[in-house]
DNA sequence: ACCTGTTTCAAGCATCTGCTTGAATAGCTC
DNA sequence: GAGCTATTCAAGCAGATGCTTGAAACAGGT
């Protein structure tokens, strides 16, 4: 193929694959995989529904891609926030380091909003590719759970690990709730205050 | 009309009423209310199509008298276990009565677990029923609250609420995710001593 | 035996589902 | 202009969806 600029000619086909993605990941973060359908996905996208088949394979092949691309987002966001941890963090920092991206998204809205709550959905039904990510995730778990030791006594790292299980599934709650929306009208330092505490609590459980 | 058992006549109606529920329940519970579908409900129930219009009148309304359905049991079990606590029970105690209907659900497994399941749906995604039954909901959490309020200081009763709703989510949350039906096969002490301390540092916050 | 009201059933309807198809459109090179 | 390739489009397909229909089956009462 003599055709080194041929993917550049058409950048007009590349704008109709990211206005497909996008579109999915609204909807996705909306209704979730079943629920959103071929037909509103590509009326939202401004395109027609043979898009979806030339760009992407299929429509799961689709939401795959939304759903791995959010995953990926959140990852980022998360392993970027507990870094900046050092071994002398105690618990209400570790708790606001990890809290960050779920309440960024809940305070700014729209595609943020839409990314963490594909993530949440994707926590409870693992879709496709989460056997690829999971490590990612644990080694996050870990982390936390290592700098989290210190600070809590007598408790054993595996049960720190859950209960850093048990803060994420709380935040990814919040992100799908009805509640959470409600929340995400406050200041960051009001929606702060309210859940820093708790996640505190659920991190030292009963020991203080 | 003259037929006094007239609805004694046919209780095989009543019984394919019965199927039908409870197989709306276990579906409903696995796949959320999109994602079951008419033909799914009625060969489970082996039931022809046409008897969920008979007895119901359309499968939605089939779906929201099922969702009713569990937030009442759920209700009920909620309440007497709040109930019996006094005014001197300590936030631990109140944690254990708290969990204790998700607890059990999650232990026992089957249309127990699986009515918990619609009810942590439907506090994501508040179904046609819900402004009925919500005041049931304020009065457990405002109970929670009041007898949490004297054992951790310093903490204004709306925020104690807040928390109680927060609690309530992370075990919506557990009911859902894949790690709940994991913990599902400890024994209650087991998931006691993981799941209390949890909820105990969830309703404290930072204040011991 | 006949009637009456309740419940079940097979068949079908209109609509929506994801996906494919063949033709049309547009940019690029020559 | 012609030729090539990438992209878009209207139309349509097979299957699934919720729901309706008219007939049948059945248990009583007369």
């Amino acid at each position: 193929m003599h055709a080194q600029k041929a993917d550049q000619r058409r950048e007009g086909g590349l704008r109709t694959r990211a206005r497909l993605m996008d579109a999915a990941l609204d909807l996705l973060a909306e209704r979730g995989e079943d629920g959103c359908t071929l037909r509103e996905i590509t009326d939202a996208a401004e395109a027609n529904v043979a898009a979806v088949s030339y760009h992407f394979g299929s429509l799961k092949a689709l939401c795959d891609a939304a759903i791995e691309r959010a995953l990926e987002r959140y990852l980022d966001a998360q392993q970027e926030a507990v870094s900046e941890l050092g071994p002398e963090s105690n618990p209400e920092e570790v708790a606001a380091a990890f809290a960050r991206p779920m309440m960024d998204a809940l305070l700014k809205g729209g595609s943020d909003l839409a990314t963490m709550r594909i993530v949440a959905r994707a926590g409870l039904d693992p879709p496709q590719g989460w056997v690829r990510l999971r490590p990612r995730f644990e080694q996050i778990r870990a982390d936390v759970a290592r700098v989290l030791k210190p600070n809590v006594a007598g408790v054993a790292q595996q049960e720190l690990i859950f209960r850093t299980r048990f803060a994420a599934g709380l935040l990814n709650w919040l992100v799908l709730a009805p509640i959470g929306v409600e929340l995400g009208k406050k200041t960051d330092k009001q929606l702060e205050r309210l859940l820093v505490p708790v996640l505190t609590g659920t991190f030292r459980g009963t020991s203080c």
